[in-house]
DNA sequence: GTCTATAGTCGGATAGAC
DNA sequence: GTCTATCCGACTATAGAC
């Protein structure tokens, strides 16, 4: 029950780092994979280089072919560690959230857990430090698909914002599935990169220096006013 | 009164190539700029090169040393180029509104003058095809600021957000220059981004396989649901 | 497992002829 | 104004020793 897990990792040339045993270099492909996700995440695929990737990590460049078969295995396996971090994270408050449309299908309990979905990834997105990064690299990959793509794709924006236009149906009182519903997702979900991805903007816009507790509580309540107004009706 | 206007755009270096007279090389300057604006809308500053650009114009790489005193010039007379072709496009919706403004203060007029603002953005965003790529470069360096972040900033996100945010605290009695009302533009414009940067996520939920008008028909009226709850007070 | 040394490619910029 | 030829640095990846 390590960082990465024990199991289906290596690329063919690299099985060998993984033969059953102490697997004494493992501590090794950590630094490597650590030192990547905060490269990759300053900088884009073609960018970041893998010398200065390798220097960080306190290894020379063959050590990383050695261990993820060149730069492009090693970008595919941030993906993956980050797909796997961002479940760890986010765990709670999607489960609960699948539960309860099943539990209760009325569009108050859709709406409280939407508010608690968006909640916790905004907090994940622009709260936590150590996500900036990734963020950034998973939006990156969107905007200019590489080879990552599918896996972010089909591990974090498809099932996102499918479950957010879920909740997002039932407060609107749509079928499933229904195409506003699903543009109306992924329109919020969009809105939080406001903070992420257009930080510089956000900050330089706001005067802040930085965004803080008190500046995410901000944010959020921003969030909650669109939350509160989806599917309401009003005359005029 | 051409496509780039006559005055003051040349780098020292490069200053002869505007002396007086009639510019026999303007067509060819023009050319290397359409190239690039292209080029460096379909990759970012570092990925792009100045040997494809060159090639792309039918000219060899001193020329555009030669018109844009290298790489980093050529990328910030891009971005005038889009400053300048923007306002181009916008000028109508934006001074209507800021007319509005002063002319009519009621929270109505603001709604529908913020609809007519978000609509043009957003025909010019994801509408516009010769658009697509300057709105690339926009939030390429949005994100990932460069040599070009200033100028972007001071003449695009900057006047955009804030009179968006005016007219946001007009809907909402708030005092201009509220913090409320400047996060409710940051979350409006970055939702706008959905279709845009974010165009693969976009097609692929949607099942589309192009943004044309029907498509962007669909977002629109997304975007004016969002605008017409703005500021609305319901019961629970 | 991890290294040194090096191959092979491609990038931006310059010198200097025309 | 525009070119050909060239420099020089930085990159990814490999060969092969330890």
């Amino acid at each position: 029950m390590d960082e990465t897990g024990p199991a289906p990792r290596k690329t063919a040339k690299a099985r060998s780092a993984a033969t059953a045993g102490y697997r004494k270099g493992d501590e090794t492909r950590q630094r490597l994979l650590e030192v990547a996700l905060k490269a990759f995440g300053d900088a884009s695929y073609k960018v970041a280089t893998t010398r200065q990737i390798a220097e960080a990590a306190g290894v020379s460049l063959p050590t990383l072919q050695y261990y993820f078969d060149g730069k492009e295995g090693l970008y595919c396996a941030c993906a993956e560690a980050i797909v796997e971090r961002y479940r760890r994270h986010t765990r709670t408050a999607a489960t609960a959230a699948a539960e309860a449309v099943h539990a209760d299908r009325t569009a108050e309990t859709a709406r409280l857990h939407l508010k608690a979905v968006i909640h916790a990834l905004a907090e994940f997105l622009v709260g936590s430090r150590e996500a900036e990064g990734w963020a950034q690299f998973v939006a990156r990959e969107m905007r200019d698909p590489g080879p990552a793509f599918t896996i972010l794709y089909e591990n974090l924006w498809g099932p996102g914002v499918l479950s957010t236009a879920r909740l997002i149906a039932q407060i609107l009182g749509l079928p499933e599935g229904d195409p506003g519903a699903r543009i109306r997702a992924l329109l919020l979900l969009s809105s939080l990169l406001a903070f992420q991805s257009g930080r510089s903007i956000a900050l330089r816009t706001m005067g802040w220096s930085a965004i803080g507790p008190d500046e995410l509580a901000m944010v959020l309540s921003g969030l909650d006013a669109e939350i509160d107004a989806v599917g309401r009706n009003f005359a005029s």
